[in-house]
DNA sequence: GTGAAAGCGCTAACAG
DNA sequence: CTGTTAGCGCTTTCAC
C-alpha cells in the first residue's frame, strides 16, 4: 500500500490498470456498462493503491455533497441530541451526513449558520426556526424541512413534529383510568405555541370528559426544575391539588421536589404527570411517569422527508408523531409498567 | 434579489461589475491589491444579486474544506453531547464546521466512519478511539486529534482528556475533610483503562493518607442506573459502608437508590460521591455530588488542537484537563455548596 | 492593479 | 464497452 494515498488521483488508478480514466470513474460509481476484465484490474489497482475518490470534485461536478445541515437550538439538550441522532442514523444509512449547527433560539445566529449551510452546498437541511424570517433559505433553493412546533408558522414547507395534543390525551386517559379527576397544570413560557396547544388539549378533553375546565388551575414558571419547584410551591399554598401536569419534565422533576419538601407523598397525596421524556426523569425516585415525545423518531424522520425533496418530490408532507406514556412511580399504579403507543398521523 | 441566486456564480459577477472573476475572486478572499473601485463595484453587485461564493469549488481548489469531522460513540449520550458542543463552539469560531459521527463502540462502524471521513475530505479530525487499529486514518494523512482515555493507546496522536487522577484526590480530599474514611468503590467494566485509573488513583491516594488499602472494598457491576442498584445492595449485604464512591454517576445514582430501599439515610448513614457530572445527577433527591469531567472544554482544546495541526503545527501535545467538584447533597455538608477546580497540564 | 489561462479531481455526454 | 473531450466554480500563477 502506497502511503501517501491520499494525493492519488483516478489518473493515476488508470495509468495503474491500463485503462481511461473514464472507465475508472465507471467502476468507482458502479455503473453497469464495464467489462469484468476492466472492473477487476481497476477493483486491483484501487485496493493495491489504497486510493480514495476525491468527493470534493465528485460533488462540484454532480452538484451532490451527501451532506445535510441540522440547525438545532443546542445539541447540548438531551432532546435535540436525540433529534439528531435520529438524523443520523437516517442519514448514515442512506450514505449521507449531517453538518450540526446550535442556533442557542438567537435569530441572529440562527441566520449566520443558515448562510454557512447554503455556502457549504449541503444537499438540504432540516431546522428547527427560531424566527419569523426564514428567508435567507427560502430564498436560496435549499431544500427544507422544519423540525418542532414553531414549524407551523411556515405551512409551505414540509415539517415533523409530535403529536402534542394526542400526547396530552394519552395523558389525560391515564388520569381517568386510574380514577383521578382534573389535573392543576403546570406550565412554562407564555409565548411558547407549545404552551398553548397543551393548554388548549387539556381544556378540550376536559369538555369532552364533563371536567369542570373553568376551574382549571394554571401555574406558570420557568422551564426548568427550580422553576418547577417554585411554580409547585405556589399551586400548593392554593390547596393540595390530588394530580398536576406539566407541560415539560423539568418543571414536573421540581414539582416533585416541592411535594416532598411540603411533607406529602408521590403518588400517595398528589400524583404527578409529566411531559417530554428526558432521560433524568429516569433517576428520581419515584421515577417519573410521562408522556414521551417521538424525539428520535423526529429526526429520522426528517431526515427522510428531506431526503425525498432532494430526489424532487413536489408534495413532502407534515408530520405529526405520536407520542407515548412511559409509566414510572409518580401515578397511582395500574397494571404495572408499559408503554402505551398512538398512530403516526401526516397531513399534506 | 435575483431569485434563484443559488446558480449564480463569480463570472455573473464578473460581468456585472465589469471587472474580471480573478478580480471578483480577489474582492472575495478579501486580497490587498484591489482598487477601491474594483472592490466597491464588486461588492455592490455581490449584494445586489445574492451571490454566495460555491464552498465546493473553492475548497476543490485550495485543498481545505473549513469541516472536521467528529467521531464519538453516541451523540445521544450527554457526556458526548457536550464535548460535541464543546467542539462546535470552538469550530464556529474559527468559521469551520463540524460532521458528526456516531461509533456505538463498534469498531466495524468505527472503520467505515472514518473512511468517510477520509473521502469527504474534511481539514482533519476528532476521534475517541474504540479499537486499536486505527491503520485506516493514520494511514491517510487526516490531521488527527484523539479524546478520550482510550487515547493512550496511541501515544503518538495528541490528545486530549479527563485528568482522572486528580479528580478522584478531589473527591477523597473532601472526604477527608467531612471526617470520612476510606470508601467502598462501585466500579464498571472492567476492561476500561477508565477503572483501572480510577480504583489506581483511590490506592495511592489511601496509601498515602494512612487508609488500610488492603480492605478496599471493591464492588463490580453494570455502567447504569440498575446496575448501580445491584452492586449497592450486594455491598450492603457485607456490611453498611459510611461512604461510597462511584466511577460513574449512574452507578451512584443506582447506589442512592438501594439505599433507600434498605431503608437508610443519605447523607446521614451512608454518603455517596459520583464521578462524571452527568445532568442527571441534578434532578435525584438528594442531589448528587460528584466529580464533574470537563466535557465541553475537552470538545473545545480538542477543536483547537486539531487546529493547530492542520496548520503544520509539529508538536501538538497530550492534554489532561481538570475535573471539578460539584456539591449537591450526598455528602455531610461543609461550607454550602460550591465548585472546586484543579489546575490544566499539558504534557509532550 | 488587473486579466488571461491553467488547472483542482472528477463526471458526463459523445463518438466510436 | 471504452476513450476523448468538455467542463463543474473557483484560485492562482504569470504576464501585462
Amino acid at each position: 500500500m502506497t502511503d501517501n494515498a491520499a494525493s492519488l488521483t483516478i489518473i493515476d488508478i488508470a495509468r495503474l490498470s491500463g485503462v481511461s480514466k473514464s472507465t475508472v470513474s465507471r467502476v468507482l460509481s458502479g455503473a453497469e456498462n464495464v467489462s469484468e476484465e476492466a472492473r477487476r484490474k481497476v477493483t486491483e489497482a484501487v485496493e493495491a493503491s489504497g486510493f480514495r475518490r476525491n468527493e470534493l470534485a465528485r460533488s462540484l461536478r454532480s452538484g451532490r455533497t451527501g451532506m445535510v445541515g441540522l440547525l438545532i437550538p443546542d445539541i447540548a439538550n438531551p432532546f435535540w441530541a436525540e433529534v439528531a441522532r435520529g438524523a443520523q442514523d437516517a442519514a448514515t444509512e442512506e450514505m449521507a451526513s449531517v453538518l450540526i449547527f446550535n442556533s442557542d433560539w438567537d435569530p441572529e445566529r440562527e441566520r449566520r449558520h443558515l448562510m454557512a449551510l447554503t455556502q457549504s452546498r449541503v444537499d438540504g437541511a432540516i431546522v428547527n426556526p427560531v424566527q419569523n424570517g426564514l428567508d435567507e433559505l427560502s430564498r436560496s433553493q435549499v431544500p427544507l424541512v422544519l423540525i418542532g412546533s414553531s414549524a407551523e408558522r411556515f405551512p409551505e414547507l414540509p415539517s415533523v413534529g409530535s403529536d402534542i395534543t394526542q400526547g396530552v390525551q394519552l395523558g389525560l386517559e391515564r388520569l381517568v383510568q386510574a380514577g383521578l379527576g382534573m389535573p392543576a397544570l403546570l406550565v412554562g413560557d407564555p409565548h411558547r405555541t407549545a404552551r398553548e396547544r397543551f393548554v388548549g388539549a387539556v381544556r378540550e378533553f376536559g369538555a369532552a370528559h364533563g371536567w369542570p375546565v373553568e376551574a382549571l388551575r394554571l401555574q406558570d414558571g420557568h422551564y426548568t426544575i427550580e422553576g418547577g419547584r417554585e411554580a409547585m410551591k405556589r399551586l400548593l399554598q392554593g390547596g393540595v391539588p390530588r394530580v398536576v401536569f406539566a407541560a415539560n419534565d423539568m418543571m414536573a422533576l421540581g414539582a416533585l421536589h416541592a411535594v416532598r419538601e411540603a411533607g406529602l407523598n408521590c403518588p400517595e397525596d398528589v400524583a404527578i404527570l409529566g411531559f417530554d421524556g428526558t432521560p433524568a426523569a429516569e433517576v428520581s425516585m419515584p421515577g417519573l411517569t410521562t408522556i414521551m415525545k417521538p424525539s428520535r423518531d423526529i429526526g429520522r424522520r426528517a431526515f427522510e422527508l428531506l431526503s425525498r425533496k432532494i430526489a424532487g418530490d413536489e408534495d413532502v408532507p407534515h408530520m405529526s408523531l405520536p407520542c407515548s406514556l412511559v409509566e414510572r412511580g409518580t401515578l397511582p399504579t395500574r397494571e404495572g409498567p408499559r408503554v402505551v403507543r398512538g398512530e403516526e398521523r401526516t397531513a399534506t
